[in-house]
RNA sequence: GGUGUCAUAGCUCAGUUGGUAGAGCAAAGGACUGAAAAUCCUUGUGUCCCCGGUUCGAUUCCUGGUGACACCA
């Protein structure tokens, strides 16, 4: 079942969700699909920009999916998201409605609408136990060896440089995949911000999300139940205010680095949207300081004149 | 007011025993298939504060100026 949707994807703090829920209010019978790395995790609210609000459209409540779907500290990661995208995405077909894919998760957004090839790969206990006391070269070494399907980055931990081994051992032994995802046609929209507006965007949020909504105190909370090590792995806000907590930064110092690195990830996910143009990918870029019905509208008609408006299976 | 120290890349600073200069951070570009808000790669020409002097040659030494800081009145 290959079905047509509508993808909106931006830098963060450019406005993807209110534009999306925006969009779905006035389709009537859209549901939006989230393609947020951060925003599945249950508590990280604040600091991921999880407003719920903006799926709130004059009094309609847009239905969303994946998103809080599973508690902080857990490891959630791109298998799942293309599991968990797939079975969203046919249940809203099949109760003939339409999806919109929203989010800032380049690799996410990109693995669906590609339908990168990922099988559930066992833990391979024997391999592991063979593994255990390999140094990170030698693993990236007997890595290099392995590797066939796709590239793997640069693993920074033995821990994942064991799992990417077994990954492409149980790919070589069992050959040709059992499982594919079809790759799936899709309008994409890219909301288009000039760089000074979008920096200043971010730094506004920050200071509000610091003082008025109180995210060191939402730091504090999970703080109490996800071990620092793993708060800090989620990076930009709960990296920089858990060492904030730890006592390991200032409270000046955790803001001006923090910022800095909100920009340069919203940085970083630009970069990835341009390689998705590179590969091929056709990116409508909407111009992000637009009133939100106009992007509506031209949207709307866009899709209508190049006959994409999701023709169901 | 006097004395001293400093003045070099967007920021913090290093350096040139006189032959026009380089680190960290920032910034920009890029990569990316099982933690992706992660991880990693590439990119450094700037009136070396200003005027003058010495010198073949001054950002480097000297006179003066301006500014910052410190100390003394």
């Amino acid at each position: 079942m290959t079905g047509k949707l509508i993808t909106i994807l931006g830098p963060t703090a450019s406005g993807k969700t209110k534009l999306a829920s925006h969009l779905a209010a006035r389709l009537g019978d859209a549901e939006i699909i989230s393609a947020d790395s951060r925003q599945v995790y249950r508590g990280m609210d604040i600091g991921t920009g999880k407003d719920l609000d903006d799926y709130k459209v004059e009094g309609q409540s847009i239905p969303y999916h994946l998103i809080d779907i599973c508690p902080a500290g857990e490891k959630y990661n791109l298998f799942r998201y293309q599991q968990d995208f797939h079975a969203a995405y046919d249940d809203i077909l099949r109760r003939h409605r339409r999806p919109i894919l929203c989010g800032g998760t380049g690799l996410y957004i990109e693995s669906v609408l590609k339908g990168y090839k990922m099988e559930a790969v066992p833990e391979n206990p024997a391999l592991r136990e063979q593994l255990k006391d390999c140094s990170l070269p030698e693993l990236k070494e007997i890595l290099e060896r392995y590797k066939t399907l796709h590239n793997v980055t640069d693993l920074d931990t033995p821990k994942r440089a064991i799992r990417a081994i077994e990954i492409q051992a149980y790919y070589r032994e069992h050959g040709t995949l059992e499982r594919d995802f079809p790759s799936i046609e899709s309008y994409i929209v890219g909301i288009n911000i000039d760089r000074e507006l979008r920096r200043r965007r971010i730094s506004d949020r920050l200071r509000h999300r610091l003082e008025q909504e109180d995210m060191v105190g939402e730091v504090r909370r999970l703080l109490t139940r996800v071990p620092a090590e793993d708060l800090i792995y989620y990076g930009l806000e709960y990296k920089y205010l858990t060492l904030y907590v730890l006592g390991q930064l200032s409270y000046d110092e955790m803001v001006s680095r923090l910022e800095i690195a909100i920009h340069q990830f919203a940085k970083r996910q630009m970069t990835w949207f341009r390689g998705m143009e590179r590969r091929g990918f056709k990116i409508h870029w909407t111009d992000g300081t637009l009133p939100l019905d106009k992007q509506v509208e031209s949207i709307l008609q866009e899709t209508a004149t190049r006959g994409v408006p999701f023709s169901h299976v």
